[in-house]
DNA sequence: ACGATTGCTTGATCTGCATCAGGGCGCGGC
DNA sequence: GCCGCGCCCTGATGCAGATCAAGCAATCGT
């Protein structure tokens, strides 16, 4: 079993889940629930939205969610779990694009070439909401609360695509690495002190382009600094400040 | 009027620049133009389209096409001449973002937060056109190809931001860099083997995380190499083949 | 219960690129 | 003309982080 400890101690079994709706109200992390409820959406329109939604999981740590190549058919909503998305250039090596929590979407880079350009990996119980791609777009045509929302969703996730570029130190990095991380759980009302890093050392290593030893002594080294306390995967922030602190050139301002 | 060209040696106070239609056409490299045309856009449509289309310009090198942190109400597509995006952290350093050839679209990062994110600035004589978002939203519920097309162009940005990223050797980025920036002239009807870099060496840099230094010794090393020809910002490619074997990492597939 | 595998950590060494320093060229202003 | 400035090049040095190596703990398959 996973789990054990401490900051948080959680049921055994469990994942990271919001809320699951039901035929008439959309997740609590809904991407398009801010968009429908607000708009004062009528019955009509919410099942239509729940027409071209499909709920799909559970998948186990290491399955697919999408891969490589496939043709594009759909964006997903994380519903529970924890998904990598990475590149595997043709010697194949990986390279992380990013981590997606409950409430965040994926998928949508596969527009483009109309076919996904990355794996969707699930790092732990993974559940997910599906959504035609086409039936969206075609919904978007007569709500342009939709169309606005897809517009916002894509553009954000080019401004995310950037943060990460830069040449920053390794601790800059990992400091802006756990204070976003912090800042999407507690988006999604869950912890913003104490969480689980649900992907390994080598992956925020490859996330973040430094070896997973840098990142072992970095996290060791804020630890020494009593900036964070690390035990395994667990990881609680002691000193938000110092930490906005050492990270305020990534986040700038 | 356009200009071939061998590096060097380019009419003064001229521009890379593409046809700039009319009343009834669109520019040659409009964005919009491939969904318009093949959709068989009537001509009610078209001058609907051309009512939220405003050209601007000549900006000189060094003027601003937007600031950061200005409301964002319009999206731009360079008309003609070489844009560059960046960011100034709060010590005032800079982050290049990209650099934006007569085409391609600026401005679909701004769409998120309902500001720019980034300045735009020319680095040569510069002619946009400017399209209202808003209307162009509206429109695009009205034509679904136009929707289509901005999700396809938003989606694109998302890849593009991530090329960037991984930890490729300078030698790496910069035939990586040489090349794509050849596919995109190309693409725009401009010369694949020879253009010129409107961007100094330290912009260059600065977009790939490397050094002036390091740029300028790479590309000395690649022209000893026999790979390119470089004389001042004119840059030829000699062997396509070679670039393209030191930037696959990068390049991927 | 066993070895095999995987993930994490720590130490020692190596290296690619940044940094520092200096010099040349071309251009605009006076 | 000359000066000052921006841009580019080249060489010498230093350092952050990669790489190599080794050991430990937890998990897995049999």
């Amino acid at each position: 079993m996973k789990d054990t400890q401490h900051p948080g101690r959680r049921p055994p079994a469990n994942t990271i889940v919001a809320d699951d709706g039901d035929d008439l109200r959309f997740c609590s992390t809904c991407a398009f629930g801010s968009v429908c409820l607000p708009a004062g959406v009528d019955k009509t329109a919410l099942r239509e939205l729940h027409m071209l939604v499909e709920h799909a999981g559970p998948y186990r740590a290491g399955e697919h969610v999408f891969r490589s190549g496939e043709p594009f058919a759909a964006i997903f909503a994380v519903r529970g779990g924890v998904v990598k998305t990475r590149q595997l250039d043709d010697d194949g090596r990986e390279q992380v694009l990013g981590f997606h929590l409950p409430g965040e979407m994926i998928g949508l880079n596969a527009i483009h070439a109309e076919k996904y350009p990355c794996d969707a990996i699930a790092l732990d119980t993974v559940f997910v909401c599906r959504f035609s791609f086409p039936a969206l777009a075609t919904l978007a045509t007569k709500m342009p609360g939709v169309q606005q929302q897809l517009f916002r969703l894509l553009s954000a996730d080019i401004g995310k695509a950037s943060l990460l570029a830069g040449d920053y130190s390794a601790d800059e990095r990992l400091a802006a690495f756990l204070l976003l991380l912090a800042d999407r759980f507690a988006a999604r009302g869950f912890s913003a002190k104490a969480f689980r890093l649900e992907m390994s050392r080598g992956d925020i290593a490859n996330y973040l382009r430094l070896a997973a030893e840098t990142v072992s002594r970095v996290l060791r080294r804020l630890q020494d600094q009593k900036l964070i306390h690390v035990e395994g995967r667990d990881v609680e922030l002691l000193d938000r400040a110092s930490l906005q602190d050492l990270a305020r050139n990534i986040l700038h301002q």
